[in-house]
DNA sequence: ACCTTTACCTGAACAGTGTTCACTAGAACA
DNA sequence: TGTTCTAGTGAACACTGTTCAGGTAAAGGT
């Protein structure tokens, strides 16, 4: 698992294969098949290792805090493990596209959610959404962070600067809508003042 | 493009080589390098006719229809779009991914929500967004069905018949989600009353 | 001391993949 | 008539994931 993070870091998701892994252990490329079924539940060891990395933030989440700052901490989290190893979002969603992996991150998404006391199917539902678009966000990118560093100018149109739009602002800017709508749209279920 | 699709369609994406599609079409597969520089360009050119299908559901969408319903709608011409084919979503998705393919589901999305009169930014993020959001639900959507279609028992558990919860309305409750954000969270900049 | 089981790995092969490249046949055009 | 363009052949290259019979060494049992 160490070795194939650093291949992952190091070379890419499309150089990471059972080969170049094999060798990397000193070993033949069949031995790896004494350890896993298949590529596939390897990548998905390797998605839960990425997913389950926690990045020590957890200072200020108080026990009580607004729900809606936990929702957009554990998501800013799950953006910071996806980040922290090359090609990070591909290997997770592919994963859990293929229905394998934990479902630690969803879970976690789900439990923050859950703060804001809304019914489960609610819930498991804006949890579903939201990790859908921290998957497709960090995988573009990603994408572009490679795009970008395989030797493409930085078009800035025509002396025109606009405001710099980071992707970690337009990160939040997506959490945000996804939090606000569940703020507005759902009618709190459980009236309890 | 035809015989592509028609081969996506009945075996799959991962069954979509370029051996198969040559031999579809009576021809070596080094002649399909005359008209593609590769099989993702082939790929990117596919997603952009599957993306392209409008389905005529045009009729209601009056002159000045409120805009979340136009949002509402061009997401779920989107869905449609997506589940015409097999492994649609996945395509489409991947080859988003790369930066390859058209930005014309991306401009129909921004369009309808620009009638909700926000500044081109906020159109622009709101709409990539919710990209991320149907792209992820219709890839796992589909992922499910042909799981499900390989032989997987409905463990409805017992005998507690939850009411059935579609993907068609879990995917508009993830819509929804993105519209009422949009509506309740930004401050409408242009004010014109 | 012997035997068997288990853990781990080798080496070679299989069946397939995307892609390249020299070469060729036919049509179009000057 | 000769040249250029279009479209395709056939063979190869360098890979890929995966399987399988067999081997080796340590551990465990009697």
């Amino acid at each position: 698992m160490r070795a194939a993070l650093d291949i992952l870091d190091e070379q890419g998701l499309p150089d990471l294969t059972m080969r170049r892994l094999a060798s990397a252990l000193g070993v033949q490329p069949s031995a790896l098949y004494w350890h896993f079924h298949n590529k596939q539940s390897m990548l998905a060891e390797l998605s839960d290792r990425i997913v389950s990395r926690r990045s020590r933030s957890r200072a200020e989440s108080g026990a009580e805090a607004e729900w809606t700052a936990q929702v957009t901490t554990e998501a800013a989290a799950l953006r910071d493990a996806l980040l922290t190893y090359r090609d990070g979002a591909e290997v997770v969603s592919s994963t859990l596209a293929m229905g394998l992996g934990s479902t630690v991150a969803h879970d976690r998404l789900a439990s923050a959610i859950a703060g804001g006391d809304f019914d489960d199917r609610t819930v498991d539902r804006a949890a579903t959404a939201m990790l859908h678009f921290v998957l497709g966000h960090v995988f573009h990118e990603q994408q572009r962070m490679q795009y970008d560093s395989l030797g493409a100018v930085a078009e800035t149109a025509d002396g025109i600067e606009v405001e710099a739009s980071t992707p970690a602002t337009e990160f939040v800017f997506g959490i945000d809508l996804l939090v606000n709508g569940l703020r507005f749209s759902a009618p709190l279920p459980s009236t309890r003042d």
